[in-house]
DNA sequence: TGGTTGACCTGATGGC
DNA sequence: TGCCATCAGGTCAACC
């Protein structure tokens, strides 16, 4: 599923075969792939058509293709399944294919005669389009928290935002007003390493605790990002189309009954959330009841 | 106001 | 073989 790390190796394949690119024509094949643009499709496509796309952008798990001399961007979500893939104007349709834009070649494009596609099984993604605030970001994602690998990410506001609120660690490190990028995969992993149970309260979170915690979101973060993100199948990919290789490495995540990699003791799968938390009994030791 | 829950969505998988 | 239930999970509106 695309988490930061995915999301960042989409942004590098946008920034090399798009950034710079002229919009030529926009075809919406599923009106539910245009987020929040009560003018409907159409009008999106007529906003898009001429602009030259800037460099791509990336907060947590969205990504904007800022629309040159226009003051807004193309804001991007990849959902669950979400894919943005650049392929020859030839290549065969997508069976998910929900939005397909063709650019003007220009001397000097990196990738003449291919157009950019956004596909979506599930379509829990999608694209939109918003004014920037001042500071570049779509006015939509204003309330996103910056992310780990965010150069100006604050670790002490964090930690101060942890020991205020009456929650539990996996439930903030999913809440993306709190910090960003993070998604149930990096969130168990993250826990494994940093020996914490998912149900342990923020409030009793020492600093030296949460700069252990962060150091080892930003590490797992770092890790898959060199190998190409996480793939268990097809539904996430580059914007070529090739899976990464981080799935082989996690430590946490989908591993019920295999042995934890540190003491041995069989890893365990609890519903959370209308998802899944995968922990070790042994080496995350749930909190003490209050 | 902050925390929690369920709807959205479709393909894969397993049980019968 | 076909039908049905279940599962996967990021975001946001609605609810408490």
């Amino acid at each position: 599923m695309p988490e930061l790390p995915e999301v960042e190796v989409v942004r590098r394949g946008l920034e090399r075969w798009v950034g710079g690119r002229t919009v030529a024509d926009v075809e919406v094949l599923h009106p539910r792939a245009v987020r929040r643009h009560l003018a409907g499709a159409d009008d999106f496509v007529h906003r898009l058509k001429g602009h030259a796309f800037g460099a791509p952008m990336r907060r947590g798990k969205y990504l904007w293709l800022p629309l040159a001399d226009s003051g807004s961007s193309v804001l991007a979500h990849l959902g669950m399944s979400g894919q943005l893939l650049v392929k020859t104007q030839q290549a065969p349709e997508e069976k998910h294919l929900r939005i397909r834009v063709r650019f003007e070649d220009a001397a000097g494009d990196a990738a003449p005669g291919t157009e950019l596609r956004f596909v979506d099984q599930r379509t829990f993604g999608g694209l939109s389009l918003h004014e920037n605030t001042p500071d570049g970001l779509p006015d939509v994602i204003a309330h996103i928290a910056r992310d780990p690998l965010d150069p100006l990410f604050d670790d002490e506001a964090f930690h101060q935002a942890l020991r205020r609120s009456r929650t539990t660690i996996k439930r903030a490190l999913l809440n993306q007003s709190l910090i960003s990028g993070v998604g149930n995969i990096y969130a168990d992993e993250a826990l494994w390493r940093a020996r914490l149970h998912y149900e342990r309260p923020t409030a009793t979170f020492t600093r030296p605790r949460t700069v252990q915690l962060l150091g080892h979101v930003r590490d797992v973060m770092n890790a898959a990002l060199s190998v190409g993100g996480t793939s268990f199948d097809s539904l996430y990919v580059n914007v070529n189309g090739e899976s990464g290789y981080f799935d082989r490495s996690l430590d946490a995540y989908g591993r019920e009954d295999e042995p934890c990699r540190r003491c041995g003791t069989p890893m365990r799968r609890r519903p959370w959330m209308n998802r899944s938390s995968y922990f070790c009994p042994r080496c995350q030791r749930p909190p003490r009841a209050s």
